[in-house]
DNA sequence: AGCATCATGCAGGATATCCTGCGAGTCAAC
DNA sequence: GTTGACTCGCAGGATATCCTGCATGATGCT
């Protein structure tokens, strides 16, 4: 039963001290949510006691309880993704097609909450001020650099990727200088030679930027710049990488979008090069 | 001070048990603003205290202080997706990512529509059943094509990948057998190699399986079976992988579901199950 | 192996939050 | 004016929630 119908239902018997507190806390349900009984009262200009009598008289068995179903109001009204979630499950059931779409889509909603623009533009900026792009990823993560990678060449910038283990990245980090971008690419938790390469980063002066997801802020040393969305489905171990690959994919949009002049040159060039070779 | 930025700030030196915590904390946002520290510690599958004592980490006084910070940042956080949701139709004003993720959501819904459950389901029992598997991809398929590789490498499956040019391809495709499947994964137009190999696996007998966007159906000699759907901002020039990632992805899951001992609908079972095999 | 350091869990106390018995005040009916 | 019904506030107890000292165990270093 929900709370306006309660109100309605036992409207006869409230007192204007209860009306008080039901104006606040309908008025402002948002904050009311989070607020203690006291809290709610001495919005209300009420005393505690009204807060807990109503709830009771509303036929919660107490305070608490009023305040969780709230919050569950609340919550539902707000997440419109997952009263669509829960019909589709409820209607497909045994397709793992329609479940997915749904969770990548309820992902990239998230996605869009999570990040600003703003924090795209300056991981776009660093990345076309960079001289070379040393871009460092592994396991599942390398899908992700690996189209990247292409985009990046595509507009002409250098790139250098670092894929192996120790040795192999120690080899190509010799040259890094202090104009150039160490991009990494970094999923679940913290690879084992992330923390050399961050370390090795900042000694030569070389900028850092972390593309992750939930695991990115607790990576040490912290990137210079971090772009961080979590990967779906909240809770459970099932990701895709569909919310990394998006969030590289506006990356590339915002340079192509910034530096258009110099870009569209670029790849007109290219498709040149394309047309010799066939 | 935001929440992600103090975590950011003290990462070097947070815990095990700490980054469990920051994941629910992050990753149930929306509803870790009501949990009590028990509560939260319950769901991260720590000790009560582990919450206390990361609050005080991260530099508030207590718990209850660090659930009133994310209590601030979640309600302006949906302040700001208000915002953007409302301001989705005028693009101009430069959120390259807002305006992606929205034609991201509209090229998975398209999916949900193109591409039948059962569609995906053969597709997965060919995979299953062969006795290896060839992988062609070229240009930009190839990042799917690697992410493909990877999780089927997981399950144990016998996999080759028919990446460079001609003879390259040519050579590996000489063990090519009747028990063999070759998979192609081709985008916008034909590839070169496109006929020869699926010529060859007709005379040996091999069975075939396309993924493909528009220009599946028009490529020739057709394969066995073709899943195919649009890849969203028709016209453009930059075209995502996220759709066939995500067809692919949905294979995976289908294969993982179909041969398990139990039999699971929801998704949420089935990503424990697929956690196993990755 | 031995030691130091640190993370974690437990137990108990401290605090915040909530509920309820009691009484003062208000109002209307008689 | 008295009574009764009712609302509201107060105070104290009950409970939930939180914090901290201590012990244990793990980890890493010498």
């Amino acid at each position: 039963m929900t709370l306006l119908s309660r109100i309605q239902h036992t409207s006869q018997k409230l007192t204007a001290a209860d009306r008080k507190v039901i104006e606040v806390l309908l008025g402002q349900q948002a904050e009311a949510v989070f607020l203690s009984a006291a809290q709610l009262a001495e919005r209300a200009q009420v005393h505690e006691t009204t807060a807990t009598r109503l709830a009771q008289k509303l036929g919660f068995s107490g305070y608490p309880e009023l305040r969780a179903q709230l919050q569950r109001e609340v919550m539902e009204g707000q997440d419109a993704a997952a009263r669509m979630r829960r019909s589709v499950s409820k209607v497909a059931d045994g397709s793992y097609l329609a479940d997915l779409v749904q969770s990548e889509i309820s992902a990239l909603e998230q996605l869009a909450r999570s990040i600003d623009q703003r924090d795209v533009d300056t991981a776009s900026d660093m990345i076309f001020a960079a001289r070379r792009v040393f871009i460092f990823a592994q396991g599942h993560a390398t899908a992700v650099s690996a189209f990247l990678q292409r985009r990046l060449d595509r507009f002409a910038m250098t790139t250098v990727m670092l894929t192996g283990r120790g040795r192999d990245i120690a080899e190509r980090l010799t040259s890094l200088g202090q104009d150039d971008l160490v991009l990494v690419l970094a999923f679940r938790k913290q690879p084992t030679d992330y923390a050399a390469i961050m370390g090795h980063a900042a000694q030569v002066g070389a900028r850092t930027l972390l593309i992750s997801d939930l695991a990115g802020p607790t990576m040490t040393p912290p990137a210079e710049h971090l772009l961080a969305a979590p990967r779906g489905r909240s809770g459970t171990e099932f990701q895709t990488p569909i919310v990394p690959m998006t969030i590289v994919n506006a990356i590339l949009l915002t340079i192509a979008g910034r530096h258009e002049p110099q870009i569209v040159t670029k790849l007109e060039e290219l498709a040149d090069l394309f047309d010799r070779f066939a």
